[in-house]
Formats: C-alpha cells, structure tokens, sequence
RNA sequence: GCCCCCUUCGUCUAUCGGCUAGGACACCAGGUUCUCAUCCUGGGAAGAGCGGUUCGAUUCCGCUAGGGGGUGCCA
C-alpha cells in the first residue's frame, strides 16, 4: 500500500474516445506500478449526453481494456449538494462571491464566483510537463456556480477529488491551465492538493487533435474492427512514453513495473494506424495456439459456418494464425474449407484458370490424387515435384490453390489440400475443369 | 490579441555535453518459397532556424519561426 490514489473522471457522452482511454491507462498503470488505488467517477452531469448508454458503453470500454478499478465507481451527479455546499463555504470565507453576470450565450442570473489571485506568481511542478508558472495578474476569477444552480466543473471536479482521496491527477494536456484555478480552490478549502501531470495530446496527421475525421477515433471502433484490446492497450501507452530501452511489446506486467510518470514525453503524438496494425498482427502471432483457435471456432461460428467432426484443427491453426492481421479476417480466410459455395476471386481465375491447357491439367491431376496411395501434404508435393520434374511448381500448383480455394493466397497448398481431404480436393478439381 | 506549453528520420521514439545520432513502424531491394503471410539480410531517411555558453553541443541558455492548448454560466 502506497497512499497513492488516482482517478480516470470521464464524462459519459457516447463513446469513448482514444485519447480519454489512455489518460485512463497511464492512470491505471501509475497505481499499479504503485501499488496504489484506481477509482472511476463518472462525471455525469451533462444530463443531456450522459445516458445510461453512454455510461454503459464507458463500463464497457474500460473491461475490454481489462481496466479494473478498486472501488465502487463515483458518479458526479449524486455529490450535487456536496459541491453547493462548497460553494457556499468559499462564499461565506471570502473565496468566492455571487454576483449579476450576463453570459456570452443570453444566460442571466446571479452567479457564484471564485476569486483568483491579483498578484504575484502561480506555479506548480508538473508530473510530466516540469514546472509550470503564470502570473496571478494573467488569470481571470471564474464562474463555480451557474445562475441555475448547477455547479461548474472546476468546483465539482475538486471537491470530488478531496472527496476520494485524490493524491495525483493524471489528465489531458488541455488541463494544464485548469490546474492553476484547480489549486486555488483546493487551498480555499482547505485541502491538500493532489499532483498534477499533464498528458500531451494524440493528435492527427496534420497534428490537430485526432477526432472522428481521422478515422477510428473511439474503443468501440476498434474492437469492431478486431483489433486486440491488448494491441490498443501497447499501443497507446507507446504513444507518449517508452520503457527506456527497445522495448515494444511488452507484457501487461513489464508495463506495470516499467511505468513511470517522468518517462513521460510532453510533446504531442501522432497516431499512427499502421503501427497498430503491425502491433495488432504481433500480439495475434503471439496468441497461445489455443486462444487463436477458440477464437477460429467462435469467428467461423458466427459466420454460418461448421467445421467438421475430425478437422485437423492444429494445422488449419499453425497455417492461418501467422496469415492474421485481425481477428475479423478469420472467416474469409478460411471459409472454402467449410462450404462448397466458396466465393473465386475473379483476378484470381483470370490469372490462374483462363489458359487453355488448364482444364486438362485439373483432371489429371485430379486422376493422380485420386490414385495416390496415402492423400497428406508430404504426398501430394512429392508428386507436384515429379510432375515438375526440378523446375518450379507453379504451373501446377497455382491452377490448383484457385480452383480449390477460390483464391491466390492463404496457406500453402499441400497443407490446404491435406486439410480439404482426398475427396474435396478431387471433386473440386474436376468441377472447376468441367466449368471452364 | 494575451497567457501557457511543445519541436530528433514520413511516424512513434533512444540520447540525460563526446554521435560514425540507435531502435521500431512504414517504404525500397534481396534471400527463403507453390501464393500470401511470417522469417532473415541490406538500404534510403532526422537534431526547425539563428545566436550564445563550452575544448566540444541534438543535449544548457536566449531569440525567431512553426505547432498545440487556454483565454466559457463546456468538460
């Protein structure tokens, strides 16, 4: 036990958005290294957007994400009289005063007010970013309390940090200025201040914050694609900090012990969709054989698909795990091997099939795999080798791959013929060759 | 406008005064091979600019430029 306590304070408005989710994971990893606590509060006080929906689809990101938090969650709306009750302590200690003001958006009333300091100089040591300074003179008193009642974030978002016991905050870099406000309500209340530290933004290719525009922007969208939360995970923690060596993937403990808040940079970050990708195909590769197939089976399942009673499910596995670049590519990539209504890939006949001595070339060797005494892998390439007597396969083997598989890739041919069997294999030769 | 912050290959980054500036992704070339993928080898590719400090600056300081954030009765 550390005494050290932090919070991801999301606000609920839908989805959630990658740049929120790794706030949420250095967070997390900061506890864990530290043998700390991770708390969620829900700011839910935008009543509008924060929809059980939206809160669900937070709750959801975060387990996928295997982001798990030590004790029950905090939602905002239910402090409301806490934060009113602050409110009026800063009023009746001189911190704050009520006050007539007009706002930009035609909204009038009295107001509650918080007085920042006229003179001198506000600084603060950030976790990341170094110390921070800024002339009281350059701040501006701001509204904690709306004409309606309701309570600003500034004011809600401090009092629930004393609340819980928040020693470090770890937020978004368009925070930093917030901070200075931050800290004076925490001395008007008379609390001790958490640490702050400031996470640069993830931002697009034009280096502008990274939105919905710039493609998949939330954890939704990313699952949806098949991309591995462990994938997401790596990722985005190496989009602003490194373990100090050369380091990429890294296991969810050496995360934990490595994480530290000064190997933090504080300059923007550019996500990058392809190094994702690359790192979404590592972890893949790197999935037990069992995981992999688990997911094969439920994947083929989902698309209408039965494998057979028997299936060499180990070499169909070692074949297509290496070929996976998400887990949604499974289906397509193996399907001819479940249904004789397998999609041809016209590039594929044009270029393989169209010849004229191909259908000839598909009924003998359809003839010789029928005859073959023993129908595996090592069988049939041995008699592909002697048909081609030392030169390349290819002649041979290509024709075949499309007309069994509908396709020029995948795994390699003897493999996907073993796995097919000595029937399908033959009875599909000759369909092809009688079709063309 | 004012305030705060940021700046190493196209991208993510290493370097905490000695650098032939390292790694990864991406890209290109080659190897393995029946395709694709994997894997292996190689290649091109960077210190925003200008001044200072120093025997020596990518590293420290200043200025300029560029970028981001803030400047709300949003969070």
């Amino acid at each position: 036990m550390s005494g050290i306590r932090v919070r991801f304070a999301p606000s609920p408005t839908g989805q959630v958005h990658i740049g929120n989710i790794r706030a949420a994971i250095y967070n997390w990893l900061y506890a864990r290294h530290t043998g700390g606590k991770f708390l969620l509060r829900v700011e839910d006080t935008d009543l509008e957007r924060s929809t059980p929906e939206a809160i669900k689809a937070m709750l959801d990101a975060m387990s996928w994400l295997s982001l798990d938090y030590d004790e029950p969650e905090v939602y905002q709306t239910h402090n409301l009289k806490r934060h009113l009750e602050c409110a009026e302590q800063l009023v009746r200690d001189g911190f704050a005063y009520k006050a007539e003001k007009a706002s930009k958006d035609g909204k009038s009333g009295e107001v509650v007010i918080f007085r920042m300091p006229k003179e001198g100089v506000l600084a603060y040591d950030d976790l990341v970013k170094g110390r921070i300074e800024k002339k009281a003179a350059d701040t501006q008193d701001f509204v904690i309390v709306r004409s309606d009642g309701s309570p600003v974030f500034h004011l809600a978002n401090v009092v629930d940090d004393i609340d819980q016991g928040i020693t470090h905050v770890i937020r978004g870099d368009d925070h930093v200025e917030n901070t200075f406000k931050h800290l004076e309500i925490f001395k008007a209340l008379g609390a001790q201040p958490p640490r702050y530290g400031h996470l640069p933004m993830i931002v697009n290719a034009q280096g502008k914050p990274y939105s919905k525009r710039d493609g998949a922007a939330f954890v939704g969208e990313f699952r949806d694609q098949g991309f591995l939360p462990e994938a997401l995970f790596n990722y985005l923690l190496l989009l602003g900090w490194n373990p100090g060596d050369d380091r990429e993937v890294l296991t969810r403990d050496e995360m934990i012990s490595l994480f530290t808040l000064e190997a933090c940079h504080s300059s923007p970050a550019k996500f990058d969709i392809k190094k994702l990708t690359w790192m979404n195909g590592e972890y893949i590769r790197r999935a037990p054989k069992d995981v992999y197939e688990a997911e094969l089976r439920r994947r083929v399942a989902a698309a209408g698909l039965t494998i057979p009673e028997g299936f060499d499910m180990d070499l169909l596995v070692e074949q297509l795990q290496v070929r996976t670049k998400f887990w949604g590519d499974i289906p397509a990539n193996c399907a001819y091997f479940f249904t004789e209504d397998y999609q041809f890939d016209e590039a594929a006949v044009a270029k393989r099939l169209r010849k004229p001595e191909v259908p000839a070339l598909l009924r003998d060797l359809a003839d010789r795999f029928e005859a073959i005494s023993e129908f595996n892998a090592a069988s049939c390439e041995e008699m592909v080798k002697e048909l081609a007597q030392g030169a390349g396969m290819g002649p041979w083997v290509h024709p075949v791959r499309v007309a069994v598989s509908g396709r020029m890739e995948g795994p390699g041919l003897f493999e996907m013929l073993q796995l097919l069997g000595r029937e399908k294999t033959v009875a599909r030769l000759r369909r092809v060759a009688d079709g063309l």
